[in-house]
DNA sequence: GTGGTCTAGACCACA
DNA sequence: GTGGTCTAGACCACG
């Protein structure tokens, strides 16, 4: 079930560990992992990735430190209950600026008004928000 | 002018010209410049920024390259007409990308659905796109 | 095997990086080096070819912009899988800006109609478009 | 009638000379200008083109100094009968040169091999070479 | 004055 | 080991 939702590209400019990092808070955000969920051990992603042991732990290390999983010592890393750790105005601030760059790309790649709003209301459809009903995506 | 548009924090873990460019093309996105404007030049924007004029050097050619501006030998580098040259399905699949990595990060942040939308209008309002009305803004 | 690929000469006008750069795509486009392939490090071919190594990844840089290459942070540089982005009246725009350059500069070197025709057809068995078979030159 | 025939665009990468050197070696090329006309004088076409007057100087400098021209003290720039001064195999040399250099682009832009043939023709039309009869082209 | 190229050498991040 | 960033400083070409 992993090998369909944590993926690689090595050709991207994205560091690989990142792009693991990313691909797990993205499972997590759109549900296809929960807390309580076990990740797969290092060994095990690493051969099935074909990327080096090293790359992966650095990834399950860096998600640790952000919170999002949680390591029990001898049984593997799991998907930790979410807790919010930044403040608000932080939170906000961060998403803002995201935003005033993907929205500044967009318009530089010739995209339109109604093509973004789109194209967000779609990805909306996509994450499962905080408070959203738990039933597991497919 | 320029010094309230083109900031750089030097502390960031994205690259210095990195930031250029990004700042150079959200300025462009929301109409603060706008085709034909001239940027300031490589050794007096280097000045003020107190960076190196190799930096900005850098930070310009990869705007040209992505045709945002045009350098001119000799009298200056100045903000391009829009053109678009990728295919719009890459156009979309870029915006797809990027969309789901902010969601995704968004909800790690913890914020709501709500708040996401609701800056997500906000941020619409900040950029122009093109066929926008083109009063430029203060 | 690249030191027969990759040459540059110090005293011609056209910038080093950009010499390296057309070597470099020209050796995609006949075939002598494929997707997948990888180039020569950095450090290796700055050592061969007695350039600075700064120089040597500013082609590379181009190259990546350019979608001919994919470097990948601690592996290398590799060439890229062939990915067409622009659009065709732009593709064709800038074949026929080249072919008249060309063209009026064969007039005025004094060659002949039948010359330019019987050079052209030999530059065409040269190079390997797109769905040509695919067996490595020598 | 010059006018139609002598632009140049400030925003190509090409120096306004060099632009201004083309222009003027391809009109002789597609026979709109010939042995015997005579060039606008400088001050007129630095006029015409918004340019710096020293820029058409060089222009007409260099042209001079290929043989496409000749100045004659007071009565202005003329071009020159037509000579040949390269060698063959140099002649040969440098249009096979340039052929590799485009073919390689027209790979790289994606086009297919029908694609640069049927431009190759098309451009073909477009030049008169040295024996060509004589009718001056609209 | 403008941008562009190149060198030299330091330092960092990724795998 | 790989590529990427940044600085410092020299030199060239264009207008």
């Amino acid at each position: 079930m992993t090998q369909s939702i944590l993926r690689v590209d090595p050709s991207s400019a994205e560091p690989l560990f990142a792009q693991l990092v990313a691909a797990v808070k993205r499972a997590v955000a759109t549900g296809k992992l929960r807390p309580g969920d076990k990740l797969p051990s290092v060994r095990e992603l690493a051969a099935e990735l074909t990327i080096n042991p090293n790359t992966i732990a650095k990834a399950y290390a860096a998600l640790e430190g952000e919170g999002v999983t949680v390591s029990r010592h001898g049984s593997g890393t799991f998907v930790a209950d979410r807790r919010v750790t930044l403040r608000r105005p932080e939170q906000k601030r961060r998403l803002r600026e995201g935003l005033d760059a993907l929205l500044s790309d967009a318009v530089h790649l010739g995209l339109s008004e109604d093509d973004v709003r789109e194209e967000f209301d779609d990805a909306m459809k996509r994450v499962r928000f905080e408070g959203d009903a738990e039933e597991r995506k497919p």
